[in-house]
DNA sequence: TACCGCATGTAAACGGTTACATGATTAC
DNA sequence: GTAATCATGTAACCGTTTACATGCGGTA
């Protein structure tokens, strides 16, 4: 919550849309998990509220981060993701990259792709331990859980590599492209 | 835990280590809610426990499925993953793939693609909107959403593909050799 | 006037994790 | 004898969802 504000002033209905609209990526709060939690923001001084009245819409509240606040963000940011670190996690880590320093970003990326290579390494002993004429849709999950690791090493590859070189301004779409031309990658 | 246990009989020890052996796929309950379930599966009758003494381990309780729980799975099974329905929701069933119609899961699959497209289609928009001259940073979360989206289709449709041709036994493993091989994609 | 979307909020219920407690068996 | 792994279990705590409650503003 206290990213999102950083990056624009919200109300917490805003917040709620905003995470919605990445619905799939990350999941959003209810109002009954929202609310409660601005409101203990807003006491621990972290946030600022605005009441902002218009004509064509009800009011709504506008949060803003304080200097504490950007402070406490800063904090959360800073200290590495925790070595376990679930793909949510590193998704919401993700979703804040733009209040991330660069080092941070490129040393989380590097961490999820450690992770996901000993997490393929375990589904390659699953698969195996498996093996041998069993039924296809037993092993669906692991084919699943391996062709996901092997499309999220590549993007991160990718995003480390485009992020290494800050000249051009290759971006993500440059990368997508690349993707979709399906040039001969790793 | 009643689709595992269909698979096969385990104890609640095995099936935290089987879940963590999915560590990424899957989160494995802790046994501070697993070994309820177990009882309260027991209570209901949907299971029924077997003590196991061995002389090189400590003793174990080997829970299996009984008639009643196999129903209850097959009715969980059979109807379909409410509309919503997250990842989550999605790999949860595909580790059951084995104890899925043929059908059911073609359905699965084709649900999940659906829904994958109609996520693009949001990210698409966050995407355009946020367009233009916007740090690249910001975009990492969308762009990382849509390289997911197209590789988690990619599979999907594979997977399809690879199931409606039984005769041959190209099985996933095939699969992901033509991935590798690079031959030209969708 | 009735309804829908916007906008905020609260309280009960629920489910899961954390932390604790216990004990058998093997290996050092 | 003591640590580590295997194995099971309980209770307090904590955050979230669910359901409810309220009210403004536009529109059919």
């Amino acid at each position: 919550v206290l990213g999102l504000l950083a990056q624009e002033p919200m109300s917490g209905y805003d917040i709620r849309r905003y995470l919605r609209s990445l619905n799939w990526l990350v999941d959003s709060p209810s109002f009954g998990s929202l609310y409660p939690t601005l409101r203990t923001l807003l006491e621990e001084g972290l946030v600022t509220v605005d009441i902002v009245l218009r004509r064509d819409k009800p009011a709504c509240k506008i949060y803003s981060v304080t200097r504490d606040g950007a402070a406490a963000l800063e904090e959360w940011l800073e200290q590495p993701a925790p070595a376990e670190s679930s793909l949510k996690t590193f998704v919401k880590r993700l979703v804040l990259a733009g209040n991330l320093s660069g080092s941070r970003l490129i040393a989380d990326l590097e961490q999820r792709r450690a992770q996901i290579s000993s997490h393929q390494a375990l589904l390659e002993r699953a698969a195996t331990s498996l093996d041998e004429g069993a039924d296809r849709k037993r092993r669906l999950a692991l084919d699943y859980g391996l062709a996901m690791a092997e499309a999220e090493t590549a993007w991160i590859d990718e995003t480390l590599q485009s992020l290494s070189q800050p000249r051009e301004n290759p971006g993500p779409a440059a990368a997508a492209a690349n993707r979709k031309a399906g040039s001969g990658g790793t």
